[in-house]
DNA sequence: AATAAATTTGCAATACTGTTGCAGGTTTTA
DNA sequence: TAAAACCTGCAACAGTATTGCAAATTTATT
């Protein structure tokens, strides 16, 4: 299997180490990763350095995307519907376990829209819900 | 007007020079506040170790809320409707305005309920919109 | 009102997170 | 295979946040 080349390749990147295990963890992770946690993983076998630009290209060209969190950490997760270079589909739901701490994408549920007092125009939406997911419960 | 004081004192907290300043800039501002923000309005009088164990000390008496945001900042803003120590009653739409960079509470617009795959036990959800706030309209 | 007890503050030190410039190395292109 | 393009690691730096401790302030007690 070779889904990381192909995707690396459909993206105009080049094709490198880093990239391709980076990439991976992505692929075999259900949840949403922090860069701690990539770092870890990876047996800290790049530079940090390299792990946030990775991220960050990764982010540019919609193969990942981040997730707003209640606590100010910042995670990632990868698109799964067709997001384009600088203009991502991410209006899912995303869950916090407070047990096992692991956030979650829902694909399948969209953040509802709401009604806005007067004047206030709205462009995007975010919605986090916290609490027990389906493995912990 | 005593309106911090008297929230101080309902608090059981001691009254101190920091406290009753960081609590009026919070009831003089109709956004949000970070950190950066009260630093720079007080003039640096306090200490930033002193700011961030008040900011605490407030989150854990519920007389401020933390406010989750898309990029990775921390902001902070009264809690209007009655929160009691270690229980918020944070569940209004938060709009962040992308011209003038505010965060406002719209303490009118509660967070709807979404329906969540089979197993997912459901207990805080926080709601962020980006877009332009009716006074940059 | 004065003192003792409790609480809060500021400083110093430390840790974590994230960014930039640049030289050297790797990948791609031709 | 060589040149061009691109990526990586290092070093340096900046911002954010936390902890321990002594000094200062606030509150409770007499």
């Amino acid at each position: 299997m070779e889904e990381n080349l192909d995707i690396l390749r459909k993206n105009g990147l080049s094709i490198t180490e880093g990239r391709k295990k980076i990439l991976d963890l992505f692929l075999d992770t259900e949840g949403a990763l922090a860069h701690a946690d990539i770092e870890k993983q990876t047996d800290a076998a790049f530079d940090r350095v390299t792990v946030y630009r990775t991220l960050q290209t990764f982010v540019d060209k919609g193969i990942i995307h981040q997730i707003p969190t209640t606590d100010n950490s910042v995670l990632y997760a990868l698109c799964k519907h067709n997001c384009e270079a600088g203009h991502h589909h991410d209006n899912h739901v995303h869950f916090i376990c407070n047990n096992c701490n692991k956030t979650i994408c829902l694909d399948d549920v969209t953040v509802p829209e709401v009604k806005l007092p007067r004047g206030f125009k709205p462009q995007q939406s975010a919605m986090v819900v916290t609490g027990v997911c389906d493995e912990c419960k």
